[in-house]
Formats: C-alpha cells, structure tokens, sequence
DNA sequence: TCTGGGGTCCTAGGACCC
DNA sequence: TCTGGGGTCCTAGGACCC
C-alpha cells in the first residue's frame, strides 16, 4: 500500500475561532494577542495584507489598529482549545489514523481510507467543506509521501486560494515546481540558524537541498538535516505516531500584569503556576519528581539590574499533591530570593513525570495518608472541572494581582452557560 | 508605558569508569 | 624515550516547532 500522508492544518486558527462567533466580523482585519496582550499570535487574511508581522508587540500597531479598524482579541484558549476539539473530532469522522501533531493541526493516514486514497483532491474538498460547515473553522489540506512535503502542499495552498484549499503533492510535477518556487525558509524543520548556513552554502531553494548529498550534509548539520534532505524527496522518515507519548515535563509560567519586587506576591505567582501545572498534570495521570522554579526582572528594561534566578528540587518518591509542590516552591524561592528587584516573569516546571499506575507499584506510595490526599486533590480537580477557580489554596492569594492583563478577551462561548452566544 | 507560552529533540563536552 | 583509549552517563544549551 502506498503510503500517502494528509495534513489539515486550520487557517489562521485563533482568528478563526474568534470569527466562528462572529459573524460580523467577515472580511474585516481581526488579530488575536499574546498572553498580557503583549504580540500579536494570530492574524487574518485582511491583517496579513496590511503587512502587520507575526510576533509584533501590540504597542508598535496602534496607529495602523485605529486606521484600518483592526478588532483586537486577547487570545482566549479555553475558546480555541474547545473548538481544536471540535475539528479533530470531525475529521476523524473521515478517516481513524489520526495524529494531532498541535492545537490546529493533524496528520492522517490517506493512503489506508480508499475514498480518499483513490481521489484525493476531491476527497480533500468535500472534508474541507464539511468542517467548514461543522465547526465554522477553514482548514487547508495537503497530501503527499512525507509529513515535510505534507507541509509544504500546506504552505502553498494556503497563499494560493485557487487551488480551493486543497493540493495534492503526490503529483511529481507539482511537487517539483513547489521545490523549486517556495523559500527555503517555509521548509519544516529549516529554521533561522539552519536557513543562514545554508545560504552561505549557496543552497538556496528546497530544490538545491533536495538535491544535496544527504550523507555529507547529515555529517554536518546532525540526523534531522538528514531526515529532511530525504523528506523533500518523498522518502518518509517520519511515521505516523499513532499513540502519542505521554508529556515529559510540564511548564507553566507568565509575564506580570504588573511587575513587582515583593516577595509575597512572586510567591502567590509561583503558587498559581504550580497549582495549574499540577491539575493538568493530574488530569493526564502523572506525579512529577522535580519541580524547578524561575523568575527574571524585564528582559527590555534599559534601566534597572537584570536578575534572574532558576533553582530545583526532586522529590524520592513522585508527587502529584498540590499542597507539598507549593511548600517546595516558597522554600526554593525563599533559598533564592533577593531584595530591590522588579520582578516580571515567573514560572515553573514539573519535570522527571511518570504515570500514576507505575507509581502505584511503589512500596512507599500507598499509605494511609498518601490515598487520602490523591482523594482530595480529586475532589477538587472534579469542582474546579465545572468551575474554573472555584475552590483554590490560599498560597495563590486572593486578588492575584500577578495575573495578565487581558483587555479584549472574548467571551467563553463553548465553555460557560452564562457566556453561551445569544441569538435573538 | 507596552515585546507570549509550551513543548521536543539533538549535540557537545565534562565526569567518571575500567 | 615513550604517558591510552573506549565507553557511559549526565547536563546545559541550542535549535526547532506551534
């Protein structure tokens, strides 16, 4: 069986999602914003027209906001992870070899479904419409032998709409003219490092790559240089992954709406964080046997000292327990803690994760006390499902005046009955 | 005034061992 | 006179992705 690999990547996925609920806003400029509504993360075709880069801070676009009346969102990702959901599930209507490679976009196996295998630009189409029309989010779809290509047929046919948001790259004529007009740069896994040497190397196109001594190059650039060389010329190197590895560490962190030197306030900072870590981390079944913390000064102040501080602990036998993760990280900001400093990142990460069943094997696991707490941090992981924040521990303070700044947040349509789309 | 957050993998180099 | 070499493990940092 040949192997033919799909992506459906959603266009401009958070601006869309912000559309989907909107429809007043077709065909105006929308963009959606960072975390504090700090760059812009997300914008639409009309946005993208005007120039405006991916990754720009906010304040440097106020004057093009107002001329051209851009709508402005602060990105919402309770909204965007629910309606993730939605498309993923509507695209495994059509096909069960599915990988979710991120929030907006997935891998399928097209060469295993015949109705898309035998016909794959129409196949394509008519998934792309019925997405569409479910979910009101417009996806691309790519087909080729390798996810590099893949991605490539994605890339093109997104900036080219005559081709109806499908391209199928398994067309060895097509595939050969996209090597050689699309840029170097647009290629998975060429990033701003890799694209620099490449050009000294007078390796210009993805046509000039393809064409290069994999061997030598691999020798040079390391294994994924390698895997892509062989990619762009339709040799998959990598495999659907089919049951995804559980995560591996988990980081929670955020800019300050306010920066700030006093110690209890980073604390209650370094509390939230870990207590929002812990709850997803539980939500997937794992314990965790390091907790790191860190927290810097602003990194773009040109007045003031920079400080940074970073420290960890591990823990013997792996925890999932809010409680001893909050007291391990006042004690490692204590340890770490100086004076007369604006603090206004601060962040956390549960590292070394294992999963709850394997813990469970250890001897020193199940005590009395240990089960009784697992229950309790069930309890309120169940009430916080429904309500998000209702029950919390002290240690995150009350008013959070650490938490970002979120002017243009929409409303949570998909997620909270009182914020649920009217319609009149 | 104002510049995001969350991941993974790979590699080089040091420590250590025999 | 001549002063090894191979292997493993760990860590930090780089690079990439979305």
């Amino acid at each position: 069986m040949k192997k033919i690999i799909g992506l459906a990547d959603c266009n401009n996925f958070f601006v869309s999602c912000e559309k989907a609920f909107r429809p007043d806003l077709n065909g105006r400029p929308v963009v959606v914003l960072s975390n504090n509504d700090g760059c812009v993360i997300s914008r639409s075709a009309e946005v993208k027209a005007l120039k405006i880069p991916m990754g720009i801070p906010r304040f440097k676009i106020q004057h093009e906001i107002e001329k051209y009346g851009i709508a402005v969102f602060s990105s919402n990702f309770a909204l965007y992870g629910d309606m993730s959901n939605r498309v993923m599930s509507t695209l495994g209507r059509f096909t069960p070899d599915l990988e979710q490679y991120s929030i907006d976009e997935a891998f399928f196996n097209a060469g295993a479904v015949p109705v898309i295998r035998d016909n794959l630009t129409e196949a394509g189409k008519q998934i792309r419409a019925y997405i569409l029309k479910t979910t009101g989010i417009p996806v691309s779809i790519g087909f080729a032998t390798s996810k590099t290509l893949a991605k490539l047929a994605n890339y093109y046919v997104k900036k080219h709409t005559e081709y109806g948001g499908v391209l199928d790259l398994t067309d060895d004529e097509m595939k050969q003219k996209l090597l050689y007009i699309c840029p170097l740069s647009d290629i998975w896994g060429i990033g701003k490092q890799l694209y620099e040497k490449l050009i000294q190397m007078k390796i210009k196109t993805p046509a000039d790559l393809a064409a290069s001594d994999y061997i030598r190059m691999g020798k040079k650039f390391g294994v994924n240089m390698q895997k892509t060389i062989m990619e762009l010329n339709g040799i998959s190197c990598y495999d659907f992954i089919e049951n995804p590895a559980p995560r591996k560490s988990i980081m929670h962190s955020s800019t300050m709406g306010t920066p700030s030197s006093m110690f209890e306030i980073v604390s209650q900072a370094i509390c939230g964080h870990i207590s929002a870590a812990a709850e997803s981390m539980r939500k997937d079944s794992q314990k965790t046997c390091c907790l790191t913390i860190f927290y810097r000064t602003g990194v773009f102040k040109s007045s003031g000292d920079f400080f940074s501080a970073s420290r960890s602990q591990t823990f013997c036998t792996p925890v999932s327990d809010t409680r001893i993760l909050m007291h391990s990280g006042i004690r490692l900001l204590q340890q770490t803690w100086k004076q007369g400093y604006q603090i206004s990142k601060v962040g956390i990460i549960l590292s070394e994760l294992v999963s709850e069943e394997h813990t469970q094997m250890s001897m020193f696991s199940n005590t009395e006390q240990t089960v009784q707490n697992e229950r309790l941090m069930k309890v309120i992981d169940s009430i916080n499902s429904s309500d998000k924040g209702r029950v919390f521990f002290l240690g995150q303070g009350i008013n959070k005046p650490w938490s970002s700044v979120r002017k243009f947040q929409s409303p949570r349509y998909t997620t909270n009955w009182n914020e649920i789309i009217r319609v009149k």
